[in-house]
DNA sequence: TCAATCACG
DNA sequence: ACGTACGTGATTGAA
């Protein structure tokens, strides 16, 4: 797809060749095989959620995958869409963690200049296009703020200069430079990354906030491919372990007070950064707090969490 | 059984 | 010179 995109301009097939592709997804994974899933006792799907399965702690779901409904296109959303509460008491109740992966390596790396920026509860992705590009933040267009959440997502998972440039469709002498002034004016996510490489070397293994070890057996490799990948690893498994570490105690402490209060509501699904309720209407306004304060409270970071609810007839609506 | 593809965070 | 951004699961079609 990736290819395709970048020689659209080149033949006219290929953008119907990826509407082709979109398509036949949505309809073979989605619209063909959901409702077949439906069941007949309870007139609902019902998902599995794994935990031994991911490598840094997350949960994963599966038959159905419940955990990769569409929602980044216009047609995938329709799809959205069917997934509704249980009856017209009960409305759909989505609580997302906003940045939850920048705000752990803001905090596990100390830096002061991105810690300052979300205790300001800036746009982060604005905030560092202002300091990588060297311009005020009202002057941050649409352009450089995307290619600042481009690097900001890059970071995060150890990413060279030659994939952000071929992320941006830039040279890569120019993504060179945006890097090195990115760990300029971050020096300690630089100094933090470099960190969890040595200490991967000297352990085979990195750890998260709540002590969950990821082990890298490969971080001394003599070949420089796979070690590539494990250094990349020691890089991102802290920060997507930690993010897990933090929704998986929310989950419990949510759950945990659901029950002493005798809440009618449930929790419904995960999906990484999110919960989902079925939410009693009457029970609206208390269970938007108790989420709220469960999951902002889940641990204590050197940045604020925050967390962003919404509700809806569908979960569409929700977000 | 495996690779390719593409849906999500 | 090498390859080049992490983590998943479902579907399809060839081997």
């Amino acid at each position: 797809e990736d290819i395709l995109l970048k020689l659209q301009d080149r033949h006219e097939i290929i953008k119907d060749i990826l509407n082709y592709r979109q398509f036949n997804k949505l309809k073979s994974t989605y619209v063909d095989a959901l409702p077949k899933l439906v069941n007949p006792d309870t007139g609902k799907i019902h998902t599995s959620f794994n935990q031994a399965v991911a490598a840094t702690g997350r949960l994963s779901s599966n038959n159905p995958n419940l955990q990769n409904i569409p929602i980044r296109s216009a047609d995938g959303r329709e799809v959205r869409k069917a997934f509704i509460p249980r009856s017209d008491e009960y409305t759909l109740l989505a609580a997302d963690y906003s940045q939850v992966e920048l705000r752990i390596i803001a905090s596990l790396a100390k830096d002061e200049n991105m810690i300052a920026d979300f205790k300001a509860g800036q746009d982060i992705h604005a905030t560092t296009a202002a300091r990588v590009f060297g311009v005020k933040l009202e002057d941050v267009t649409r352009d450089l703020r995307s290619q600042a959440k481009a690097v900001n997502f890059g970071i995060i998972y150890g990413q060279s200069a030659f994939g952000l440039s071929q992320q941006l469709n830039i040279k890569r002498g120019e993504a060179k430079e945006i890097i090195d002034a990115y760990f300029e004016k971050y020096a300690s996510i630089k100094n933090y990354m470099d960190e969890q490489i040595t200490l991967a070397k000297e352990n085979e293994y990195v750890s998260t906030i709540l002590g969950r070890k990821r082990h890298l057996a490969d971080i001394n490799s003599r070949n420089a491919i796979v070690r590539g990948f494990a250094e990349r690893n020691a890089i991102n498994a802290p920060i997507q372990g930690s993010a897990a570490d933090i929704i998986k105690k929310a989950m419990i402490d949510i759950l945990a007070a659901m029950k002493a209060e005798g809440f009618e509501s449930r929790m419904l699904l995960q999906v990484h950064d999110e919960l989902v309720f079925d939410a009693k209407k009457t029970e609206i306004e208390k269970l938007s707090k108790l989420v709220k304060e469960k999951m902002e409270q889940a641990v204590r970071l050197e940045v604020p969490l925050d967390v962003e609810i919404g509700m809806g007839n569908t979960w569409l609506e929700a977000h």
